[in-house]
RNA sequence: GCGUCGGUGGUAGAGUGGUCAAUUACACUUGGCUGUAAACCAAGCGGCUUCGGCCUACGGAGGUUCGAAUCCUCCCCGGCGCACCA
C-alpha cells in the first residue's frame, strides 16, 4: 500500500477472495465474472438493499451483513440502499397482505434502528448510504412503461413463488411485478458490479442485472447467501419464535443458541461465524452439548461481549442444567387479591384461566420451600421467590 | 358485468340447523424423560367462574327459527370461468 495513493488498496489475496465467495454463500451468478472482478485489484461496487419496515434483525439477516462487511475489509465500495420508495409496495414475499405504505417519518425512524442494530456489524462510516427514492420518485408512467418494457409477463411468473400462488389459486396483486422492476433501477441508476442479498432475493437481483444489462451499464454479478434455518429446524420466521436477534439480551441469546437443533450447529458456525472452518471440525468432534455451547459462547461474544458471554453461560449452567435460581429475577408487585392477580396484572400470566391451568399442572411452587402450590387463592408469603415452569421465576414484593 | 366457488380459532383445514368454544394437524404452554434441547409419552390451549355454570366468538350487517358456524337477504373481500376491450 503506498502511502501517497488516496484510494484505499483493494485485496486481491486469493484465500480471502475464495471465502468471500464460497462461506455462508448459496450462488455466485455467474461466478467467472465475480472471480475475474475480485481478482482485477479493481475496486468494486457493492449494492445492498433494505426494506425499511422496522424488523428486527436476526441471525439470518448477518449472513449478508457479515458478507458486506468481508467486501468493505477487502477495500470495496459498499453501498446499502433504503427501499424508502420500495416500502410503499412491499416486497411480495409469499404472504397476500398488502404491506401498509410507510411514512417519511416511520421509514426514518425505522432506519434509525436498523443502523443501530446493523452497527454491531458494519461500520456505517465506511460505507454510502442511499435512499431509493431519490431515483424512483422522479420516475414518471412512461419512464416505468420503458422500464417495464425490458421484461415480460413470462419472466415475471417464472418466479417460484408466483407459481406456487398460481397453483394455490392465491391472489397476485399487478403491482407485485413492478418490485422487481424497481430493485433492478436501483442497481442500474447505481451502476454496481455486484449485488448482495439472501437467496430469497435471487429473483430480484437477476432483474437487475438483466436491466443493467439492457441499459447499457456495468456487467454485474449476484451472490447470495445461504437461508439459514431458525433455532429448530424450520423456516427463521417471527411467528415461530425460533429466530436470535441481535438485540436479544445475552442470556435469552446464549439460551436460544442452546436450544438450537444438534445438526444445524455446523452451518450456524459456518454462516455466523468467523471461526476457521479447521477449527469448527475439530469442535464438533467433540461432545455435542460442549461443541454448542463454544457456539453460545462465541456468538454471545459477538454481539455483546466475552464477559457478557461468561456470565450468561453461567446463568446458563445454573438454571438449566442444574435447575437453581438465576441471579435476576423479575419483581412483581405483591396485590392483597393474591398470587393469581399479582402475577397475571404483571402479564407474566395471560389470564386467570391460564393460571388455573399452571396450577393444575403443578407448575407453579415456592422456590424457598420447594413445596407446589395448587390454591388458586395463594398469597405469596413476604417476599417470596415463586417458580414458573422450568425458567420463569417471579419475586414477589 | 354475468356465472360459480369460497371467507371458521396463531396457521392449515373439518363442521353445512340442536350432541359446537367448534374434529384433526401444526404451532404454543405445562408435566415426565434427557446432554439444555430435540425425539418420545401425557395434559392443556377464548374470557370469567363460588367449578354448578355464565359470557363473547365461525368476514360484516340484518332476518327466519324455540334454537344458526350451519338457512335467507344485502354488503365487503378473494379464487376460477365467461363476456367486454376505443
Amino acid at each position: 500500500m503506498s502511502l501517497f495513493s488516496r484510494t484505499p488498496a483493494v485485496s486481491t489475496d486469493e484465500k480471502a477472495v475464495d471465502e468471500l465467495l464460497t462461506r455462508g454463500v448459496a450462488t455466485v451468478i455467474p461466478r467467472e465474472l465475480a472471480v475475474k472482478k475480485l481478482r482485477s485489484g479493481e475496486r468494486l461496487r457493492v449494492y445492498w438493499g433494505i426494506d425499511p419496515t422496522g424488523a428486527q434483525i436476526h441471525l439470518g439477516h448477518t449472513l449478508s451483513l457479515r458478507k458486506l462487511k468481508a467486501f468493505c475489509d477487502l477495500g470495496h465500495e459498499v453501498i446499502l440502499v433504503i427501499g424508502s420508495f420500495t416500502a410503499m409496495i412491499g416486497d411480495p414475499t409469499g404472504r397476500d397482505a398488502a404491506r401498509a405504505p410507510l411514512t417519511k417519518e416511520q421509514v426514518e425512524a425505522n432506519f434509525k434502528d436498523y443502523k443501530r442494530q446493523a452497527q454491531k456489524i458494519l461500520d456505517f462510516s465506511k460505507i454510502e448510504v442511499r435512499k431509493n427514492g431519490e431515483w424512483l420518485a422522479p420516475l414518471n408512467f412512461s419512464d416505468i412503461v420503458k422500464l417495464a418494457s425490458n421484461f415480460t409477463v413470462g419472466q415475471m411468473l417464472k418466479r417460484d413463488m408466483f407459481q406456487r400462488r398460481i397453483e394455490e389459486d392465491k391472489p397476485i396483486s399487478l403491482h407485485e411485478f413492478l418490485y422487481p422492476l424497481m430493485v433492478g433501477y436501483d442497481s442500474a441508476v447505481l451502476d454496481v458490479d455486484c449485488e448482495l442479498g439472501g437467496s430469497d432475493q435471487e429473483f430480484n437481483m437477476l432483474a437487475g442485472r438483466h436491466l443493467q444489462q439492457a441499459l447499457g451499464k456495468r456487467d454485474k454479478f449476484v451472490l447470495t447467501t445461504k437461508l439459514i434455518e431458525g433455532i429448530d429446524g424450520r423456516k427463521m420466521s417471527k411467528s415461530f419464535n425460533n429466530c436470535i436477534y441481535l438485540d436479544d439480551a445475552p442470556s435469552d441469546m446464549y439460551g436460544k443458541l442452546m436450544a438450537v437443533k444438534d445438526e444445524l450447529v455446523e452451518t450456524y458456525f459456518e454462516c455466523t461465524t468467523s471461526v476457521p472452518l479447521l477449527e469448527v471440525k475439530e469442535i464438533l468432534a467433540g461432545h455435542p452439548k460442549e461443541a454448542k455451547m463454544c457456539l453460545a459462547r462465541e456468538i454471545v461474544t459477538m454481539y455483546h461481549s466475552k464477559e457478557l458471554a461468561e456470565k450468561a453461560e453461567q446463568e446458563w449452567e445454573k438454571t438449566f442444567s442444574k435447575g437453581e435460581v438465576p441471579e435476576e429475577v423479575l419483581v412483581v408487585e405483591k396485590k392483597p387479591e393474591g398470587l393469581m392477580v399479582s402475577v397475571v396484572s404483571a402479564g407474566v400470566v395471560k389470564s386467570n384461566n391460564e393460571f388455573r391451568q399452571l396450577l393444575a399442572n403443578g407448575a407453579i411452587s415456592s422456590v424457598a420451600s420447594g413445596e407446589k402450590i395448587t390454591d388458586s387463592g395463594y398469597q405469596a408469603q413476604g417476599e417470596e421467590v415463586i417458580r414458573i415452569g422450568k425458567h420463569r421465576f417471579i419475586k414477589i414484593k
